[in-house]
DNA sequence: CAATTCAATGGTAGCGCTACCATAAATCTG
DNA sequence: CAGATTTATGGTAGCGCTACCATTGAATTG
């Protein structure tokens, strides 16, 4: 009996392939990884056998012997969330044809599942760690310097990057979305937000930064929740604000499913935008200038981001230390119909 | 020097969790992984040696050594759709807390790509798989039967299997949806549908048998577009039925964007909704009950699809082969405001 | 043309873990 | 209480691959 039937299952190994080439093993592995080391007539015949036996390398193999697994690890606080979707879209689409697989872990917004996630792709040795937001906690931030890979924060941008960093400033997004509305002649602006994760503080500060500086600050007009963010959110929030002031005559939203949900409380209670009330979302996702009135946002960089990410982690693999170790992707405010009196 | 400073990097093994503890690195692997096998003595003093060296085990050496991964892989057509977010949520929620990694894959709704990605996620001898659809390729079907593992096809319901099935009818969703605008008193009921995915055409089947049923058939009714979904896509896709055909009073529309799309153009043409158009989408998402007026739409369970496929497979892994092979979920039809004539 | 460098290939020894089998001690059986 | 069974542990031999070093022959050099 064959020992090798005795587990797994009768796969083509390496050295099958070896064998049919008439070469050495350690011949076809590199002739796999680095072809341009093998002569060009080996290498025919090793492609031409890794064919007909149909072999494919065993990654757990390949990372225990070389202590370093083609995975790239990447942690977004939500999965669902349409943001973290087309970073992560964005991250699939830029590694989609090279070796590289990608281990997705959700933290659900906590630090401490953050540091779970981080041990256990740790464990795996990843060629590259892909991790949102830069308010790891000191643990995490620990873990991340020690990982012996290119490590990318996202999301945001900071002076103090763990290695590298790409996003955009949260705050001044905030700030400007708020400065628009201010501009447009509305006076009495609130904040809405949901979740208020380390981001959405950041756009908070942007907003006040903005309200303080026109003399128009008032605690009353900010109305946050801890509560996860939905459209439905958004009307129970505006709500809320309204009847707090009911002076309120615009909204800078947290994001777009917030301004979602006030544009329809809108039309449900009869008021009007941008009459009666201004809405700026951000993020600007596609349905914004669909709707009707179409609907200010802060277009941020999603996919770009994640197409950064990856190719800054790429170029540190292959031995290019990128000289700029963070990256100001901006945003862009997209005036709409919603704040247009 | 230490043999084991040539590669890796000193990470503690086994091998120095045994030492610590006294024992055999056998008798470590096995408190590991089955406790009750081992003394309460010694599982104390292993578990003690483990937290105190940080020791944490490595999957590839696992996996190499057991010829089987601890990972689910999951095939989805879209990583950024609302839809597969939930389903693979779903999955997340009931995996995180066991030893299973998940090895996520976006298919672009390409068979080939499926295919390519189910060879990839295969060399890494999975746990178990989850793949979207019963519309395999020959091929792929053929990799998933001598998978080796447990398989299990979501989103839909159907007479044949691979493995295991969890889902519902999205023929039956179409037929359900069109039928209630048909008893509402809707005459002229369209068609719109973004993408035409395999479950897309299922549901412009249902909608034809329930149209044909009442003998409200008519061609002209359908629009459809292979382009991907999204709002402003709706918006087209009503323009362009609404020209086609002036007398349109209702439509039936693939998912919950397009039937967005629609409601906004409607607002921006005044067309009163549900008075002179009657609107119902497909999925139900948290804004349909926001919007206003409020949209008709197709409840299906998403979520509980994730948690259901990766239940199942769960038991196989354990032994337990589920008797039931196909779990139809259902759908609920949840009548709203856009209906409401 | 001997000495040196280089390019192409091979041999060996693990990577860290677990399957399989062996062993010893404890428990059970009639 | 001898023999059979069970329980708890250990030893050995890989899993399939690559790092490291060795070897060979060809190309280059002064």
């Amino acid at each position: 009996m064959k020992p090798r039937s005795r587990r797994g299952g009768g796969r083509p190994t390496i050295a099958d392939v070896a064998r049919k080439a008439g070469v050495s093993a350690i011949t076809v592995s590199r002739a796999l990884r680095e072809p341009e080391r093998v002569s060009k007539e080996l290498r025919r015949q090793i492609q031409h056998a890794v064919g007909e036996l149909g072999y494919m390398p065993d990654p757990n193999a390949r990372a225990l012997a070389s202590a370093r697994a083609d995975v790239f690890g990447v942690l977004v606080p939500s999965l669902t969330n349409n943001v973290f979707a087309e970073v992560v879209r964005g991250i699939y689409d830029s590694l989609s044809d090279g070796p590289f697989r990608i281990q997705l872990g959700d933290t659900h917004y906590s630090g401490l599942e953050e540091e779970r996630l981080l041990h256990l792709f740790l464990s795996q040795r990843p060629a590259a760690l892909i991790v949102s937001g830069i308010d790891q906690t000191a643990a995490a931030r620990r873990l991340l310097v020690t990982a012996g890979c290119p490590v990318v924060q996202i999301m945001e941008t900071g002076p103090d990057p763990i290695d590298m960093l790409v996003g955009f400033s949260h705050f001044d997004g905030g700030r400007v979305a708020t400065q628009h509305m201010i501009n447009t002649g509305y006076r009495r602006v609130g904040f809405l937000g949901a979740r208020m994760d380390p981001r959405s503080q950041r756009r908070l500060a942007g907003y006040r930064a903005a309200a303080e500086g026109a003399g128009l600050f008032d605690p009353r007009l900010v109305t946050t929740t801890p509560v996860p963010s939905s459209v439905s959110l958004g009307r129970e929030l505006f709500r809320e604000a309204l009847a707090k002031v009911p002076t309120l005559d615009a909204v800078f939203c947290n994001n777009d499913d917030i301004a979602l949900g006030v544009l329809f409380e809108c039309h449900r209670a009869s008021i009007d935008v941008p009459g009666k009330i201004g809405i700026t979302g951000f993020n600007d996702l596609d349905m914004m200038h669909v709707a009707y009135p179409s609907v200010t946002s802060i277009r941020t960089p999603r996919y770009e981001i994640g197409r950064n990410a990856v190719a800054m982690a790429l170029e540190e693999i292959d031995g290019n230390r990128p000289e700029t170790r963070v990256i100001d992707l901006g945003f862009e405010l997209i005036p709409r119909e919603s704040t247009a009196r």
